[in-house]
DNA sequence: CGGGATCCTGTAGGATACTG
DNA sequence: CAGTATCCTACAGGATCCCG
């Protein structure tokens, strides 16, 4: 779901995609982007050059996932204070 | 996700989300209402009987979840095929 | 830059047994 | 019925090194 909201706005590099997820690994993002490419939702573009270049961009079909992602990603943050509350009171209640 | 989805139309009891998760153990049944209940998505109502009863339901913050994870299970049913399709795809062009 | 290949470990989660 | 408590292991995923 980060990755297909990174790619919401335009095609991004592999590096690009890393600093902006922020803590993933090389290697599980890679394991994202192949799954994926491979459900047919992103396209992964090479241009050989040196230094190499590789983008990811959303198909039709990834984009057709946008709207509700984002719907759930904004009540992800409408609603984190709420959930943050809920949590401390029920860790409270049961010390 | 599924748990939300099943509280949709009302109150269920433990045993009753067991069968319809269809697969789930006991231990994670439990463990994922345990982490619903304490985000505040659930209520966990235990009635002191023989044999005991316990119902789950959606609190209203909960419920405000129903309309985008149906949104989002809409699409997994009508872009299934499509996945299929990809996959199978991609794994050829792979071998 | 954009990865693949290895090695290694923590832990998610299954199976089973017990209980009020 | 609705769980806890244990034990055990497969595998997710981090760290590291290598490469065109």
């Amino acid at each position: 779901m980060l990755i297909i909201t990174m790619l919401g706005d335009g095609p991004r590099r592999f590096n690009e995609l890393k600093r902006m997820v922020n803590g993933v690994s090389q290697r599980m993002l890679t394991l994202s982007l192949r799954g994926l490419e491979r459900d047919g939702l992103i396209t992964r573009t090479v241009t050989p050059s040196t230094p190499p270049r590789v983008d990811y961009e959303l198909t039709e079909l990834g984009r057709s996932l946008l709207g509700t992602v984002s719907a759930l990603s904004a009540w992800a943050l409408e609603n984190q204070g709420e959930i943050q509350k809920a949590r401390t009171a029920f860790d409270a209640s049961v010390q």
